[in-house]
DNA sequence: TGTACATCAGTGAACGCGCGTTCACTGATGTAC
DNA sequence: TGTACATCAGTGAACGCGCGTTCACTGATGTAC
């Protein structure tokens, strides 16, 4: 019986947390009120307080949560790299169905990730950081990079990280426009070729 | 004497333009008050009725003037072009320059382009393809580039847009640590000659 | 099993505050003659 | 040039509203014995 107080505790802050996913999708965590999100779940104002101190905190909550989904996304696209399939459909593809599957995760990232408070920001870019690295160390395992510096690495992973940001995005943007979407997702294909033959081509200065 | 009551009025709406820039600096347009805005001019809130109908039209006035600045970068690069420089080196340095020179139109299209109204949001994103475009027609004009498709090179403009947009980002966000800025610098010149040499190496598929 | 007590998620009244918007106004600047 | 009138950027009081936060509370769930 112990766990029904509890369950039923979490519940309730499950339900506050996608509520304000929900509630911020169109403007943003610091255009967001105590009140609305208690509003959507149906409890009194008050009520939130014993669940999180403050809108802010329910923000990095929600980065936290929103990473794990990212996280997620890096390791199907790991995993798939030991299958048969073309390395760039396949990371596209998986890239795309995560981005439906976890739409408002990351609809949040995009849009606090420039306009939300300070530390939410940062708590962002930094796990952004973490993603580049690990890219980075995959990249290394990849034929044809055997003589790249460390830096040329990372600096290859970022442009990777920023096509794929901006396409993921894009995806959003898209939303209930199937054919718009189709022309993303091939331009994201096409992009990424672009990148690995110029990775191919390339030769860092040592 | 005609021009001393407009040329008053027009100043005022100048600083209303300004503050706003300002104050949104750390979180959002959407987040921000007319009454904030009035007192950081000294008028009285009401006064704002005077030159805006709303925070929403004064956004809109914002991302015409922030293109402007957008627009003279593009033309800055186009002229550079021209001239003996390194073509990745001189355009990476107009970028960073005019960054720096205006900064808050910068920090505001990075901003709203996801969390603005979506009035806003879909001003920027058109006013970003209009930037692709264009950029597409330059790139057609480098050598090597003559027997590409036009979807091609609308694909390869997007790519770099993409990544100077992030490195755009990423130089407001360093703003005070000259040695992080140095890094991001160095980082996107080696991120364009990557791009160009995967260019230089590709062949459209016909 | 039954009883007496503790815990604590959610309640509801109350507060002072900043918000957007209305309205009638003022007084310096501009215009017509 | 001087006068009488029009314009209109900025004023200031007032409004009803939603905000975050405080506080003492209730009553179902959980625990000790």
């Amino acid at each position: 019986m112990t766990q029904t107080r509890v369950e039923r505790k979490e519940r309730t802050r499950r339900a506050i947390l996608d509520a304000a996913l929900e509630l911020c999708e169109d403007s943003s965590l610091v255009a967001l009120s105590l009140r609305q999100v208690a509003k959507e779940v149906g409890i009194v104002p008050t009520g939130f307080y014993r669940h999180f101190d403050s809108i802010e905190s329910l923000g990095l909550s929600l980065v936290d949560e929103s990473f794990a989904s990212l996280r997620a996304l890096l390791r199907d696209v790991r995993r798939d790299q030991g299958s048969t399939t073309d390395i760039v459909d396949g990371s596209v593809s998986i890239l795309v169905d995560h981005v439906h599957r976890q739409r408002s995760h990351f609809a949040f990232i995009a849009r606090e990730r420039t306009a939300g408070q300070p530390a939410v920001r940062e708590a962002i870019r930094h796990e952004i950081e973490l993603c580049e690295r690990e890219l980075a160390t995959d990249l290394a395992r990849l034929p044809g990079t055997a003589d790249w510096s460390p830096e040329d690495l990372r600096i290859l992973s970022g442009l990777i990280v920023s096509a794929m940001v901006a396409v993921a995005e894009e995806i959003l943007a898209a939303a209930q426009r199937p054919e718009a979407e189709k022309q993303i997702v091939e331009k994201a294909r096409t992009q990424l070729r672009m990148v690995l033959v110029g990775a191919l081509n390339w030769r860092s200065r040592t």
